[in-house]
DNA sequence: CAGCATCCTCCAGGATACTG
DNA sequence: CAGTATCCTGGAGGATGCTG
């Protein structure tokens, strides 16, 4: 085994995979929702904002399939289906929040690059 | 026992918007092998491996413009460009790091998950 | 209510060719 | 060497309509 600098150079490919995985448009949004509770589908749909149906629909799928969301199916009428966080998920929240944390002390100076960079190009 | 108060759901947006940044396809990667130290442009492209040059273009501006890599050209013949982490770079490199860590020791869990799932439609 | 099915748009990202 | 400039394609994601 190669020894472990605190670079992820050699794990940046996994890092990379679950970076695209949590990366796209809704993902983050949904398992941020459910970190307060289970939830039912259309309740979701208004917590989150401005998301389809169907990528509601598919984020949700996505999720159950990698195991970090369960999804439990009332046989009423109406029909009813709660989606709640498991384990993985909520251990998956930790250090997306770390980065979310991350994000919100330090967007005011990404921003601040920004302006400069738009400004230098003029 | 745990934290009561991971309330990503305040900041989720800003959340959304740092992991589509930092979640496509090539930007953490890049940013992982600059961890290493300064490189240049061929340098960094064998090293991520896979990555046209376009993208890598693309991916640096990106990564220039917020302020997480700086681009240094000598004006030599053949020219010579080097790109290096900034104080930001090197910090958000830190909570990605450890989404990285968490991937790495997690992607068995998540494996066996889509396996199941996977299993049980058929 | 909680979805599937369909159609359509847009753009991330690859391939290729050319240049200072 | 370190890029620009074009062209092109797959797939993410929106809009709409139908159903058990």
């Amino acid at each position: 085994m190669k020894p472990r600098h605190l670079h992820l150079s050699e794990d940046c490919r996994a890092v990379s995979g679950i970076l695209q995985r949590v990366g796209d448009k809704w993902t983050v949004l949904v398992i941020g929702k459910l970190g307060d509770g289970p939830m039912r589908f259309n309740e979701l749909r208004s917590a989150v904002g401005g998301i389809s149906q169907k990528m509601l629909t598919t984020t949700l799928r996505g999720l159950e399939r990698d195991g970090f969301v369960t999804r439990t199916v009332f046989p009423t009428i109406p029909p009813r289906v709660d989606y709640e966080l498991t384990d993985l998920g909520r251990e998956l929240l930790e250090p997306v929040t770390a980065l979310g944390e991350w994000a919100r002390q330090n967007t005011g100076r990404v921003n601040a690059a920004r302006a400069r960079f738009d400004a230098a190009v003029e």
